[in-house]
DNA sequence: CTGAAAGCGCTTACAG
DNA sequence: CTGAAAGCGCTTACAG
């Protein structure tokens, strides 16, 4: 049927030996045995076959990525620029959602194993104790886009959502803001909590704080907003949120409008992530740009340079979220003219 | 290092054939060799090398999933819909973003070949005659999620766009629209000139109608701006805009909102697609909903049902559109109390 | 019911 | 510079 390495070799009237040679430019081959192989290669259109080569390499260029939700815009992004990588290296992505995935996870990374995926790429997200040490167990190479606790990983991309979220809640204050309240994530998230402790570190000692300004919005529109009815119920006066990503701050978004309290006249909104969503809102929302696509590129780039040269380049990047100021917040400053 | 079938066997006292059996609960096997070989297969933790199975069987269980660009949410709820069915079958799914992809397409199938992918799910876009043929000469199963032009599909999913644009359409007329345009999507997709043909189709016979009343979208945010702005220097009293996809109907809200023009009173939007951001705007735009997660969960279901049994259950699955009517058209009519 | 042997299509020392 | 042979870890007829 299809022609095999044999056939070529046949044709080309050399060993199979030389002929995997020549298509590995790997070891000396003669210049007109070389010659002779690649016409025969032409001739019977072989392609080999990655699966038998596989078998003896151990190597597919196979990665996975793990992602709780590809649905959320910053996880499909990240998967884009990771795929988009991976395949300008010729290799492939094998897609993993492991929301709400129990006792599959385990099963999954298992199947990975089975089938010599390189390595895997794992985005922030519940990768709990548990799992990192099982996935570790499994001696798959991986990149973690998130910090886990107490546990040695070889190569993280961690964004700086301390710094981030710190500049979004004093650019709040800044435009004169007095009662800031905060919509966490799940806290088995680092990149959550960060942004919980920067929100605390940066109001604690200001005279209206208090813990009630604090509700759960589970990193979702619908927990947004129903974090956002909490918050106005019971703090009427408050003059600002500031989301822990921009799925919160949709939500909240949504709420506001409903019950008719203007943004940001009345209440500021910022988010954090920067997925375009937040550009085409009404009114645009502020937020906290992480490199999303960038993320996604590196990690990718780093996995791929481990499985080809069996090191990681950087044991630990770190890159910068930035804050960008929109509508959403755009409370007392006016500099339409000048 | 990792046991092997042998090292099973060695341990159960039996031969690697036998272990084979039992592991693909395949032929006879005796109940106590069985037992015997299962207790050999949980102390040394077996489990076996997929790749090295799929080179003796040819198959993977592993499938593509081609989208133009992951980064739209209708192709991101799709991917997890499919994604979702194959990983409850043991399968895994390829990620392949596929715009301006060029040459890369080719490649990109011959990889899959050579990896022995089962099989390859084909959404929507610019799958042309000639990229198809290719694909289709690979011999590569694939099931399809658009209509390509004088070729015959094994397995192609369609959900009714021409009616599902109609019905759009039909709604603006009834609520009074006296001038509607509309933002078309890349003719070379076949859901695009559906709805294009549906929407002149419903109105070519009204007095108001000129064909200055299109313009083309790209089937992004970006383009929905800019053939807002165009259809607005055109023609200043309309008073509708039936959007090719979602994403053109939120560039047409953001230029609207820009430009002071009020939705719906002034101008109605409508959508098509159903993506969840259409809930989330300002105000929430009435759309054409899609079964999105559904039509990945059926793609990724025949596909591995042919897989499996070497036969399409369907040949052809048609799916409807559904209007959902939201703030973006509630023009003349108002049921807020009764 | 079970085993020996061939084979899937490559790569990789090892000789020469 | 090139080839014969072993091996990657399974499955699958074929005997028995």
């Amino acid at each position: 049927m299809t022609a095999t390495i044999r056939d070529v070799a046949k044709l080309a009237e050399v060993s199979i030996a030389t002929v995997s040679r020549v298509l590995n430019s790997k070891g000396y081959v003669g210049l007109e045995t070389k010659k002779k192989i690649e016409e025969a290669i032409k001739l019977l259109n072989y392609e080999p076959n990655e699966v038998a080569r596989s078998l003896t390499v151990k190597k597919t260029k196979t990665v996975a990525l793990f992602v709780p939700d590809i649905t959320n815009p910053f996880f499909s992004t990240l998967a884009k620029g990771a795929e988009d990588y991976a395949n300008s290296k010729g290799f492939t992505l094998i897609l993993c959602n492991y929301e709400k995935m129990g006792g599959r996870k385990k099963l999954y990374v298992d199947l990975l194993k089975q089938k010599y995926v390189d390595g895997i790429i794992f985005a922030a997200g519940a990768l709990n104790p548990e799992d990192a040490l099982k996935i570790r167990q499994s001696k798959i190479p991986m990149v973690v886009l998130d910090r886990v606790p107490e546990m040695e990983i070889e190569c993280e991309i961690l964004v700086d959502n301390y710094e981030g979220a710190k500049k979004a809640v004093k650019h709040l204050v800044e435009i004169g803001c007095k009662k800031i309240a905060h919509i966490y994530g799940p806290q088995e998230i680092s990149t959550a909590r960060q942004r919980l402790r920067a929100y605390e570190d940066a109001v604690k000692n200001l005279p209206w704080y208090t813990p009630s300004l604090l509700a759960p919005g589970n990193f979702s529109i619908e927990g947004g907003m129903e974090a956002t009815k909490k918050l106005l119920h019971d703090h009427p006066d408050l003059d600002a949120i500031f989301a822990g990503n921009d799925m919160n701050a949709i939500g909240a978004l949504k709420v506001l409008y409903r019950k008719g309290i203007r943004v940001p006249e009345k209440v500021a909104v910022c988010g954090f992530d920067g997925i375009k969503l937040t550009e085409i809102t009404t009114p645009e929302i502020t937020t906290v740009v992480q490199p999303t696509y960038e993320i996604g590129k590196l990690a990718a780039e780093n996995l791929i340079h481990y499985i080809e040269h069996s090191f990681f380049r950087e044991k630990l990047i770190k890159l910068d979220a930035t804050l960008v100021v929109r509508e959403s917040t755009q409370k007392l400053e006016r500099n339409d003219e000048t």
